[in-house]
DNA sequence: TCATTATTTCAACTTGTGTTGTATTATCAA
DNA sequence: TTGATAATACAACACAAGTTGAAATAATGA
């Protein structure tokens, strides 16, 4: 993962709103909403949660696919588990045991959907 | 987790200043390091680093320990591990391997050091 | 075609964040 | 006590982000 990914989902999500809307797609999972849903499930205006999406979307968090008049979003999960493998890379210089379960060195890029690298 | 908790990591983490501090960190593990050597190695003012440390520590994404006139900082590396965990619970409507292999609903959890709960 | 619905774009305003220099606190060594 | 060093607190400025209403775009159904 580059950088740049890194602090575009990290600033996608420092907001409570895009947060909220994140975690409900995730619970939606592969069936998505489309944007009006979203905006009455969360009581937000469309003008407002449309400015939202975009970002979301921009940062790779979620993609969005046209149905008709409607736009229908989903979560981009596996993008998160990269940006793990992205932060606990070389993480105590190579031995991982000193902060995480002794697996985590394999197991956490096993989850990763690229390869590991430190991608500065 | 908390949502606030969760937001609170993800802005610390938005500043690219602020990324380049806590992956340092983190590849130092238990050393961690002082806030001058910190500054030196980044090429960032000691004014300017202050505030970004306070804000990552505020956060719980750094740990300090005074050494005489020194502050040594440490990553506190579980806290990511909770992240994902407050993140990808619930994913898919309790069927993650729609979404994820297929021992991500046992293995995430794992790694957390605190229980997982939907925490709104 | 024409009215309706879903969503986005735009402009304006308000608020918050990042950076810097100066001043301050606290510790160490002589 | 005095001078030097490590780090933080404060104030000021420039810049970016969030919210809203009105207008525009685009697809649907009568």
């Amino acid at each position: 993962m580059e950088k740049k990914t890194a602090i575009a989902v990290f600033e996608s999500l420092s907001s409570g709103l895009r947060l909220d809307v994140y975690r409900l797609l995730v619970k939606k999972g592969m069936e998505g909403m489309v944007a009006g849903e979203i905006a009455s499930t969360l009581h937000i205006p469309p003008t407002n949660l449309s400015f939202h999406l975009k970002a979301l979307t921009q940062a790779g968090l979620l993609s969005v696919a046209q149905e008709g008049r409607f736009q229908r979003y989903q979560a981009n999960i596996p993008l998160m588990l990269d940006l793990i493998a992205y932060l606990t890379n070389e993480c105590c210089a190579g031995h991982p045991e000193q902060c995480l379960p002794q697996c985590a060195d394999t197991v956490i890029p096993f989850f990763s959907s690229t390869p590991v690298s430190s991608g500065r």
